[in-house]
Order: structure tokens, then C-alpha cells, then sequence
DNA sequence: TATAGCGCTTTCCTAAAGGAAAGTGAAATA
DNA sequence: TATTTCACTTTCCTTTAGGAAAGCGCTATA
């Protein structure tokens, strides 16, 4: 019989964690709001991701107006890559994350 | 040249995605906290799941120990899953998460 | 006896994620 | 002139996630 509805934070929950999806893209993020700019930079302070995915993630995040592209004209045309005000409503989820990470990772040391 | 080291936060947010990663893991953590703990009612809140997913699901949050699997030896036998304390931890995230989603949908409402 | 409910499992399938390795074109540097 | 850097792209491949549909063993109910 009856179910309890936990829609109405379900619904929100799964709009957010659509945006945020994958493996890369919160850590991208914080690269980037760290202040890494360029694409190589970022990709050596994100260990383990390939340019491959690194490029289509980037493109993901500028959908979603989290980060930037910019063209600056310098010769050499440099590409940067900036965070969006609208990345910084992303830190209270990334503190969350990190709090949780950081403990979870002391409760599995303490157990084994 | 040098890049700007962001592994401080990088390392235990994806520690905490590796938990709790894909589409269904949260919604369920949710539903179960919610008070649901019947397989069924589980699916029939959460729209969309199907039963081979929840399945699956749930025995990933049991080795987490996030839910606890409950056989209860009446006539019939009924299973129940209950959240376990360590769940709790997993509110601020949720919490978050909630938040920004109704933000975002309110934001996305607003352009189109 | 037939049907329904519960908690799944099984099979089959597609799509998306992700990784490894190499390459590319333009410009800078040695 | 040769090599390196930058910002990618391309190809190929494997893994994982996830969905659709059916079925199964058990019990309860009509």
C-alpha cells in the first residue's frame, strides 16, 4: 500500500546532480575556481584526465554557463578558461562534498 | 609553467562522488530515509527506477552501510531496509544538492 | 482454483562514459 | 632548421549505467 512521497526532494536533487554528473565535472570546476586558466593546466592539476574527456566536459560546463571560453588576441591567441558567478552557488555542494570525502575517508583507515 | 594545486578539495570530493555516484544512489538514500522500507514502495517512489536498478542499488548502499537490509521473520517473511545512522551524515550533501536544484530550475524557468 | 503481491532475478539490449594513443596545425623557442 | 608548446581532435576500444520485458518462488487473498 501507500508509499511516503519524498518527491519534493528527490525532484530537485536529481535536477542537480543532471548538471553536476560524471566523474569530472566538480573537480573541473574547482580547478578552475582555484584560478587554473589554461587548458594544460588544468588538465596537470586533474590527475588521471585525459584531454579527450577534459575538452568535452569544458564544453558541458560552458552550457550550463558554469565557466567560460575566452579568446584573448595576443600573439599568440591565448585561450582561457574562467569561472562564471553562477559556479560560486556550486560551493556549498562542494563543501559538503569535501566534509564528507575528508571523514569518510578517516572512518575507512579507523575500520581496516 | 606551474599550475595551482586544488587536490586538497579535488581528492575528497570525488572520494564522495565514488560513493554516491549515477542517477539513483541519493534518490533512494532519500526515499529510505524518507521512511520508505519496502522494496515496492521504494520503486513506487522514486519515478522511473526500475527493479533490477533498485536492486542492484540497494546492495551498493548496504556495503556502504548507508541502509541497512532488515529480514523480519513473520508469516510471511517481510524484508524491510532501513536507513542507517551513517546516512545522517549524507544530509548537508542532500541538503545542498535540494537547494541548488530549485534555485536552477527557477533560473532556467526564468530565461526560457 | 485463479489471481495478485512481494522481492527480487534474468536476459537482452543501447547509450553513454571513459581511457589509450596518436595526431594536428599554428606559433614559439633553441 | 628542429623541437616544443598549446589546445585540442580523432580513432579505437572497453566498461559501466541503465532500460524493457519477462519470469520466478513464495504467500495471501478472492
Amino acid at each position: 500500500m501507500g508509499y511516503l512521497s519524498c518527491l519534493d526532494t528527490v525532484k530537485p536533487v536529481r535536477d542537480a546532480i543532471e548538471v553536476i554528473n560524471g566523474k569530472w565535472k566538480l573537480p573541473i570546476i574547482i580547478s578552475v575556481m582555484t584560478g587554473n586558466e589554461r587548458f594544460t593546466d588544468i588538465q596537470e592539476s586533474i590527475p588521471g584526465i585525459t584531454p579527450k574527456v577534459l575538452a568535452k566536459e569544458l564544453k558541458d560546463l560552458e552550457q550550463h554557463q558554469l565557466i567560460k571560453r575566452v579568446v584573448v588576441d595576443d600573439y599568440p591567441v591565448k585561450i582561457l578558461y574562467k569561472p562564471e558567478p553562477y559556479a560560486d552557488t556550486l560551493t556549498p555542494i562542494i563543501e559538503a562534498l569535501k566534509g564528507w570525502g575528508l571523514n569518510h575517508r578517516k572512518k575507512i583507515f579507523e575500520k581496516e
